[in-house]
DNA sequence: CCCTGATCATGA
DNA sequence: TCATGATCAGGG
């Protein structure tokens, strides 16, 4: 087994490729494509994801795109607890801070990271040193209605916020699926971004990011909740 | 700097 | 204990 070298060309080749991982760890992973585990995360947080990434062919990169543009597919890891819940929430997309032409939900990048979504579980536990981190079977996901229909209800209350110069304003607590928090490497990075009055202010840059409520749902909707 | 991949660490 | 706010690494 090696990492892919080229993109998968259908859904069903990348489904097929996301089935093999299934069960093997992280370290399994790291030794067969020959880089070095990190001990533990604190310095490498999107570890787990990049190699993923590079075991499915996904083409690497910061592109505002999804990971899989030609399927209109979407990766994302899904750390989890002991109990099989998310034991972190989901980075989504940067958040346009100057605000739009119009608030488009259809054109936003929300919608289109989310439209369709392989999700690959992960042993999340912090106990759990990362090479043993096992991964488990893939989902293949698509928002339904009402979770699109919520999706888009918080995505365009926060934007409306967000064009309303009340970025400041806005914290980690609104939104009941979305929400937004800061997304910079640390605290002295700042943008530009639509301040009281409509002057431009700088403020940290944000991110969109989906609760663990939320994620909790689709795993229980596939894989069934007791 | 912008944006991707995320998890960490602290206060409530 | 847990979510919020902060932080880490790399490509372009």
């Amino acid at each position: 087994m090696q990492p892919a070298s080229t993109p998968p060309q259908s859904i069903e080749e990348l489904w097929q490729r996301a089935n093999q991982l299934a069960g093997l760890s992280l370290g399994d992973l790291a030794a067969l494509a020959g880089i070095e585990m990190p001990s533990d995360f604190r310095r490498q947080k999107g570890f787990s994801g990049q190699l993923l990434e590079l075991w499915l062919g996904a083409s690497a990169g910061s592109k505002p795109e999804q990971d899989f543009p030609e399927l209109g597919v979407e990766l994302k890891t899904l750390p989890l607890s002991a109990t099989g819940t998310p034991s972190e929430t989901t980075y989504v997309c940067y958040a346009p801070l100057l605000g739009q032409e119009r608030i488009d939900w259809e054109a936003s990048n929300v919608r289109n990271k989310l439209h369709c979504v392989l999700w690959i579980p992960i042993d999340g536990e912090r106990e759990i040193p990362p090479a043993q981190r096992q991964i488990g079977t893939p989902i293949l996901w698509q928002p339904s209605d009402e979770q699109l229909a919520q999706l888009r209800a918080d995505w365009e209350e926060l934007m409306e916020r967000i064009s309303l110069g009340e970025i400041e304003q806005i914290t980690a607590r609104h939104g009941q699926y979305l929400q937004l928090r800061p997304k910079a490497a640390d605290g002295s990075k700042v943008t530009d971004a639509i301040g009281a009055d409509g002057r431009l202010i700088k403020t940290r840059p944000r991110g969109f990011y989906l609760r663990k409520s939320f994620t909790q749902q689709i795993l229980d909707n596939h894989f069934g909740s007791a």
